[in-house]
DNA sequence: GCTTGACCTGTGTGTAAGACATAGGTGTAT
DNA sequence: ATACACCTATGTCTTACACACAGGTCAAGC
């Protein structure tokens, strides 16, 4: 197979699969005569893997890991535990400040639809946005 | 102020205040003695109206044009309406994606509770990852 | 004057996970 | 031979900074 049928097959773009040989984590073999990559089936599961793997919210670089210790022939599976648990910790995270910053939208939609627009003047740039005030957790709860 | 001490006071790093100044939203004086950036008050509130408008979630795009529409004395209160609506429907989309991601996260490490460590036999990497199932719906709302 | 050392500077590069642009190759129809 | 559609590999771009690095500055000490 070359790139764009293996992508297809997969149901990802060529520059997934571009990408993911790049970095090493698929390994076509070069045609000597045109220089293209050919992938063969084995490539086609290693990347349905990869796939799953990044669905389940592996980063790329927790999936080289695996697939690294997969192919020394060692277990992944205690290394996926730990990595999916750091991942979910830092995905709260991220969605608790996604959260707060949805909320800031929010208010500040609301605060601005009672304004005028204004004219910059020397000390202001934009006056909806430097006199913008956080809502308070009272605020946000109501 | 050299960078240092304008980051200081504004509580950013000093990465960050050559970051803007790179890009152009900070325009100090260059000391042509030691070549280095002299920031003056003017370019403080500058910096400190970018803190406010990436605070409440504009891009640094989005800050870019605000300023340069308002330096060219244009009232650019209706840029930074129309694009923080954006924003906020930007948000919205990858919150959803990520509370759907955090579901998956969290029911492949539920699911993955009962079942053992298993070494890779040839065509299984890792038998929690490729067996994993997704949640249906219902069982989401459990 | 010279040196040591702490601290500071600007510039260049790295990050995640691909998307996009480009120059050129392939294959078929004319 | 040529025109055209389609395909390829490689290099660059994205966000919003953080980090590494080579060298400059300045006060203290000799």
């Amino acid at each position: 197979m070359l790139v764009n049928e293996l992508a297809k097959k997969a149901s990802v773009t060529a520059d997934t699969v571009r990408f993911y040989t790049r970095i090493g984590l698929l390994n076509p073999v070069k045609n000597p005569d045109n220089g293209y990559k050919e992938y063969s089936v084995k490539e086609y599961k290693r990347l349905t893997f990869i796939l799953a793997a990044r669905h389940i919210g592996f980063t790329v670089e927790d999936v080289t890991q695996i697939l690294s210790e997969a192919d020394d022939e060692k277990s992944p599976c205690c290394t996926a535990r730990r990595l999916i648990e750091q991942r979910l910790e830092e995905s709260e995270a991220r969605i608790k400040e996604m959260l707060l910053l949805r909320q800031r939208m929010k208010s500040a939609l609301e605060q601005w639809s009672t304004q005028p627009d204004q004219l910059p003047s020397s000390p202001t740039v934009c006056h909806l946005i430097e006199n913008f005030t956080e809502p308070t957790n009272d605020e946000v709860s109501l």
